[in-house]
DNA sequence: ATTTTAAATTACAATTTTGTCACATTTATT
DNA sequence: AATAAATGTGACAAAATTGTAATTTAAAAT
């Protein structure tokens, strides 16, 4: 069940909302102003906050930078039509959406449905080929069973699963994995590590799949 | 020079919009269907992609769909007033957001800067103290400086550092870094890398500000 | 076909990681 | 103050990682 927090001051317009969203499935708690929403918001964690942007007693803007000190949560604000301005000052503050009144109510809806949508879905994974990365765990699943790649693998497996399609030089690679203070490494340690991980995450080894040889120049991921 | 592909059948529409999105500061390219978007698709990497979902030939849903496969590039559909569904089926396809017609320009070119920022700004980095995660690349910093964690430092520190705030108890914290088939590691084992990752990443390991211990309970990610 | 070059493979030593133990220290309780 | 419980620390062996060298294989150029 989502927690919405609709903060509006408009009476009228509150409880025909609220109406609306719940029979959209959601649990909605109204607030009416600055007062009314931080104490629901000390209260309880919410999937989505709507924020009208003029209250009686403070603005959107100011719970928005509120909350976005300490918290993620999909924020859409509700403005009033002839007010454009605040819409790009809105996003600046870290808003997710917003909406222009009139608005109809399946136009929030599907807004409220992708906010929540996007922001449960950041659950960093990429993945490649059979293999999967679960980049907010740092950990790799090639057939969803879990395999262990030392560090060095793993950034190598990062860098050509981030860019998958690209051609990257040796030169390039040995950069981004093992220059620091502009200590070299022998060329060939590159190679072994390719091996290595070809060894770890290709289905066959000898002909690679994923990683593949672009003789003279690199090494490309390539794209499903 | 930020790049935007808008793909719209009217002629007039097509033509007043490149303008007012030049005179924004963007590089835009028109393409008047299908046909020509994946022409241009093909050829060229787009910061922003701007569909019409009614065309002559294809529709928006089908480039989305067709992009969707290979690029993350954020799209914003341009729905007809009356055609509501759409606009739900489009999140579904991945779409970033949408705007319905007719709609103010200004309104537009406020969702393309938040739709492009969002994109870029997903170079995923967590901060902790003075430790930054570039989760991108699996490297941690401390005061500005590489540090190099073990894999099990690492995904130690990467549920802390993107759980600030909460408090996880030994169990719950041996279970994510060791349980794989249900085998258990000694008890110590957790404490032990407890420690050895405030030695690393502490600025004094002694008095720790980062990880917290609560006695009888587990460890917590201090709030910054 | 031969030569040259790039890349793959195998093997190896040095180093680091990993899990555990024994013991020390701290905190709470009696 | 004495005791018990929880957490911290240093040290250790086994295992894995890391970088390099020597050798083999494959592709390109002559």
């Amino acid at each position: 069940m989502m927690n919405i927090l609709l903060v509006e001051d408009d009476k009228e317009l509150r409880s025909s909302l609220t109406e609306f969203l719940k029979s959209e499935g959601y649990s909605v708690y109204g607030a009416n102003g600055q007062r009314e929403a931080y104490s629901y918001i000390s209260e309880m964690k919410f999937d989505c906050i709507l924020l009208d942007i003029s209250l009686g007693d403070g603005n959107g803007f100011s719970i928005c930078a509120h909350v976005r000190g300490t918290s993620d949560v999909p924020i859409i604000f509700l403005t009033a039509s002839g007010d454009e301005g605040s819409t790009v000052a809105g996003f600046e503050l870290g808003a997710d959406d917003y909406v222009t009144k009139p608005f109809r109510p399946r136009e929030l809806a599907a807004r409220i449905k992708n906010a929540i949508r996007k922001s449960k879905s950041e659950r960093q994974e990429l993945s490649f080929g059979n293999v999967r990365i679960d980049i907010a765990k740092g950990a790799v699943f090639k057939a969803n069973e879990e395999i262990f790649l030392s560090a060095l693998e793993y950034r190598l497996l990062l860098l050509f699963a981030s860019n998958k399609g690209s051609l990257f030089t040796r030169d390039r690679l040995i950069d981004e994995l093992w220059t620091v203070g502009g200590e070299f490494v022998n060329d060939n340690t590159l190679t072994v590590y390719i091996k290595r991980l070809r060894d770890k995450i290709e289905d066959d080894p000898q002909s690679p799949a994923l990683i593949k040889t672009v003789r003279g120049l690199g090494y490309k991921a390539e794209e499903e």
